[in-house]
DNA sequence: AACGCGAATGACCTAAGCGT
DNA sequence: ACGCTTAGGTCATTCGCGTT
């Protein structure tokens, strides 16, 4: 069918396919023949294509239109000789897409992935499916995909199911080492094109292809559940999801048989042709692993509550007291409320205020997690639709906008159904906060989702199991709602334990999500934060890196240290830095890239780097998810304090108070004890070049990657803010002014 | 030479699902 | 009330071609 398609030729639509058509020519040796005989395109398409025995010999090399024509036809062959079909996909519009697939149809891959859900940013991906000449291959997490990236890259295209928006990007997200298909072929705009409406299930229905009895009814959330469930232990689930993909794989080139059969027949107006034929799945290209090697890696790398505890254990000396509060807008409703210590849990349903209210109190709880949103949009005073603010306000906040853009399904704080929920959870945390009684917003089903337990929405009973594995004692019967008071609960322990999100914005406040990304399959480090501290000497940075590196276990990147383990290698660099001189760009960016690359997927700390605002585009692109961390310090606190530090004897370097021994600078080793005098006019010098370089970053560096933290403040204070700080995400608009 | 017509195109908008 | 990608709509513009 390829051949006989004129669409992709310049000026060529619908209309004018159907002229050329209709005129007699019907594949492109037969216009090309033409043409390159001297008939120009207006007689190609005339109506009663007269063959004139004097046709003039020059008419065409003329005729720009003629030459487009013949290029782009000489084109077409060599992209088909060449089975280079992007050139198709890309010239064609996906609903026609179809009229490669009788040349594809053998020789393409077809792919298929199933993953927990549809957040590219917190699901995973759990079993890719394959078939490419007849064999079928498939993996599950977490094992090798070289074969796959070999696969891709071999086939001459790639055919997938609405892969366009869901499978392809989901895979290139996770996987680095993945190439995009070489062309991609989405049956979904071709299915829309024959008028068929529906996913593929459907479009199998159309044609009356039929799915194995025992997987007929699963669908895409079936198979997430049933992925949980395999991890819980069940073999035949495993089994079943595993013979749902491979189904949703081996169905693709029967539908794309019968599709191009059927759309063949209408375009052409022609008689049926026969079905094109397809390779029979012949035998297995690579054989998944098994359920118990899948449960094997599971218990390594699951979430665990006893995985959170040594992190908890340090900074309270013991197991605290959570309350998880699963609230609902109307007292007459059951409020789930969870009391939880280490593993133990005790839940009640509650109705009223006063309950609620007496029952937290009594149990005297560390901090209390509840799942309602605790605080208003932007502009809003009340909850109420009628209220004046509400012109002015709307009814989602950067939280919800955060969680959207990131696929998790979250509810605007103050759609009408919410409105009385939202009041109701402002209200309790006031209460609580007069109590003296630390509240954090928790919002279950974002943590269900990035800890991998399934929404109760999905599976009632998984969700139990889900909690239960996680290390949680549940005894007897509980609701849900006493089910997601205990996941609130969940949430607060990873806050305490510092493995935490925040989600908003500070006029607004701040929701609490889990961070957890020990199941995720292949290099995706998306929220591996690299953080470069930035400040006067003497505001604590040092400090503040080292501290991060014990209390976040993130790795602390001291530019200053790191050029001077090279000078040591390297006489020339030596000098340079010795003259007080900064290093060459081209070196700093190299020691830079090193340093993202051998940390891995940990966060970072960054202490020395960016200096002044000419580096800010180099670190932008260098570091992913990069932020600065202001430690903001008036220049006479400054003074003060590192009035009592020797300076680097070689390059000026004010020397952190007994923290290092060489100059993270220039790398020296030896610190000046000269006059008190000279030294206080190094001092100022040093402040006046530091406060005007801290300026100039901070004024262009892009406004929602700067935190400032008041670093006046005792060191203890300073820290806890500054973690506070980093778990913070904030929402950058994507705003087009530049 | 001036004009109309059909067709294609590009820029813009809206609407519709779809993936797990 | 998100967002991704597409189809499908309008509108203005452009081109080739034939008519007036």
């Amino acid at each position: 069918m390829l051949e006989r398609t004129f669409l992709h030729l310049p000026g060529v639509g619908k209309k004018t396919e159907q002229r050329i058509w209709r005129a007699g020519f019907s594949d492109w040796e037969q216009v090309w023949r033409s043409l390159s005989s001297g008939v120009p395109v207006r007689e190609v398409l005339a109506k009663n294509r007269q063959r004139s025995l004097f046709e003039q010999r020059d008419s065409v090399s003329d005729d720009p239109r003629s030459i487009a024509w013949l290029d782009c036809l000489d084109e077409s062959r060599n992209a088909v000789r060449r089975r280079d079909y992007q050139f198709f996909t890309e010239s064609l519009s996906p609903s026609n897409h179809w009229r490669l697939l009788d040349a594809l149809l053998s020789d393409a891959l077809y792919l298929d992935i199933e993953t927990t859900g549809l957040s590219h940013d917190h699901h995973y991906v759990t079993v890719i499916g394959a078939l490419c000449q007849g064999k079928f291959y498939q993996w599950v997490w977490p094992e090798s995909l070289d074969e796959l990236a070999e696969l891709i890259d071999s086939a001459p295209a790639t055919i997938t199911f609405n892969g366009k928006r869901f499978d392809i990007p989901f895979l290139l997200k996770h996987f680095k080492a993945i190439p995009a298909p070489k062309a991609h072929v989405d049956l979904l705009y071709s299915v829309r094109a024959a008028g068929i409406s529906g996913g593929q299930k459907a479009a199998e229905r159309f044609f009356e292809l039929r799915r194995a009895e025992e997987i007929r009814e699963l669908d895409g959330q079936d198979a997430v559940i049933a992925w949980c469930d395999g991890l819980y232990g069940s073999a035949r689930s495993f089994r079943q999801l595993l013979k749902y993909n491979r189904a949703d794989v081996e169905l693709m080139p029967h539908l794309a048989a019968s599709l191009y059969k059927y759309l063949r027949t209408r375009t052409l107006e022609e008689n049926e042709i026969p079905r094109p034929r397809i390779t029979r799945v012949r035998s297995l290209g690579r054989k998944p692993s098994s359920h118990s090697r899948l449960r094997q890696e599971w218990r390594e790398r699951r979430p665990f509550l006893g995985a959170l505890s040594p992190r908890i254990h340090e900074q309270f000396g013991r197991d605290p007291v959570v309350v998880g509060i699963d609230l609902r807008a109307k007292p007459d409703n059951p409020t789930g409320w969870a009391l939880c210590i280490g593993p133990s849990t005790t839940t009640r349903v509650l109705f009223d205020d006063d309950e609620i209210l007496s029952h937290t109190l009594a149990a005297q709880p560390d901090i209390v997690s509840i799942d309602a949103p605790l605080s208003l949009p932007r502009g809003r005073v009340s909850v109420s639709d009628n209220s004046p603010c509400r012109k002015s306000g709307g009814i989602v906040r950067d939280a919800e906008r955060i969680l959207w853009s990131r696929g998790i399904r979250v509810y605007p704080a103050l759609i009408r159904q919410m409105q009385g929920l939202t009041k109701r959870g402002i209200d309790l945390t006031k209460q609580l906060a007069e109590h003296g009684i630390d509240v954090i917003e928790s919002y279950p089903g974002a943590a269900q989702d990035i800890l991998n337990i399934p929404r109760k929405k999905l599976d009632e009973s998984l969700l139990r199991r889900g909690l239960t594995q996680f290390g949680y004692n549940i005894r007897g019967e509980k609701s849900h709602d006493e089910l997601d008071a205990i996941t609130s609960a969940l949430v607060a322990q990873f806050y305490l334990a510092e493995e935490y999100e925040e989600i908003g914005a500070d006029d607004e406040g701040y929701m609490v999500i889990p961070r957890f990304r020990g199941m995720s399959w292949g290099t995706l480090s998306l929220h591996r934060q690299i953080v470069s501290l930035v400040g006067l000497p003497g505001a604590g940075k040092t400090t503040l890196a080292q501290t991060l590196s014990r209390r976040l276990a993130w790795s602390s990147f001291i530019l200053g240290n790191e050029l001077r383990s090279r000078a040591e290698a390297d006489p020339d660099l030596d000098e340079l830095l010795a003259r007080g001189n900064m290093a060459p760009e081209d070196l700093v960016e190299s020691v830079l890239r090193d340093a993202v690359s051998s940390s891995q997927d940990t966060s970072v700390v960054v202490d020395g780097f960016p200096r002044h605002k000419d580096q800010l585009r180099l670190a932008a692109e260098l570091f992913p998810n990069w932020r600065i961390l202001h430690l903001d310090l008036p220049s006479r606190l400054a003074e003060k304090r590192i009035r009592g530090r020797a300076t680097c004897a070689r390059c000026g370097h004010l020397r952190s108070s007994g923290t290092i021994d060489v100059c993270p600078t220039c790398g020296a080793s030896t610190w000046n004890t000269r006059s008190e005098d000279e030294r206080d006019q190094i001092i100022a010098s040093r402040l006046r070049e530091s406060s005007s370089q801290v300026r100039g970053l901070l004024r262009n560096a892009p406004r929602h990657t700067v935190y400032t933290v008041n670093a006046a403040q005792p060191e203890e204070k300073v820290v806890d803010l500054a973690v506070r700080a980093l778990m913070r995400t904030r929402y950058a608009k994507r705003s087009t002014d530049a």
